[in-house]
DNA sequence: TGACAATAACTAGGTACCTAGCTATAATAT
DNA sequence: ATATTATAGCTAGGTACCTAGTTATTGTCA
């Protein structure tokens, strides 16, 4: 009975399913939190720069800005993050931890980390190393469209 | 103003973007004809298997029941699909195409093809094969845990 | 300076996933 | 034969993305 896949034993298969595996246990560490895995980059993109705008952020984040704006319309209604329209740039918004998100950051556990060392057992940094420069190569082939 | 994403320079981060930007591309092949990427994989797993059955479907996508409730939904909402209840096992639906669902099938480029072509120019079969092995063990390393 | 283009963020609507818990049916095990 | 367990699919509600098009502001240049 069982069917196979159309993209099976090529290596698109096999980035869906490990993105698809990496999301769900990204999103199982910090479940105890209530924070979710997209949340979690932007409370880290925030720590590392303080006045982040969006704009920035998407940069980092590589996502759409309709994007941003509902994710972050999220972290502001649980009251872990602050929009502030910039002073210098009116259509610029700024972003900061309130004190009970600042508060939470500071408890949540690093789960890069964790899911490094969940999915990379067994594999050597030179495998890795392999890996991602071929992963990269696909990456440009796409982005080269543009 | 670049920010790093924490992800930067490792394989997750490869992984999440190359996942992404293939479902863009995929969907991009696709939107003239008005199907999403997982409708086209419904459709041809429905062309693979005549009788098709939910569960069937599931394991050959690896997602969750709810997944497909809301994906297959659309499909029949659109008069491509026809879901229908097994007179073997009344808790089982069966898969099949509607005449129109058939006649869209057949038009319908094949994403598979055109997304390898794209994503693997420069790249030898040796190496997609060497990063498919080392993404397949961190595959494994994940669905060791249950 | 006043029209026009560029930019930052937003709304609307859609896809593709998830978890948790439910219903209906079937299989099994006393 | 009945009680239990397992299975197939569903509902509810949430996250993480997208495209297309809008609004408000800023920058440019004729």
């Amino acid at each position: 009975m069982y069917m196979r896949s159309p993209y099976d034993g090529h290596l698109g298969h096999s980035i869906k399913r490990l993105y698809q595996l990496m999301g769900q246990y990204f999103n199982a560490i910090l479940r105890p939190y209530g924070v979710a895995s997209s949340q979690w980059y932007v409370l880290y993109a925030i720590s590392q720069s303080p006045q982040l705008t969006q704009k920035e952020l998407q940069a980092a984040m590589q996502v759409e800005s309709a994007t941003l704006t509902g994710m972050i319309d999220v972290l502001v209604h649980n009251g872990w993050v602050e929009r502030k329209q910039s002073a210098a740039d009116r259509r610029v918004k700024e972003l900061r931890f309130t004190p009970t998100g600042r508060e939470l950051w500071e408890k949540l556990p690093d789960p890069i980390i964790a899911i490094r060392t969940q999915m990379l057992s067994g594999i050597s940094a030179e495998d890795e190393e392999m890996a991602r420069k071929i992963l990269d190569k696909a990456i440009q082939n796409f982005e080269s469209i543009t």
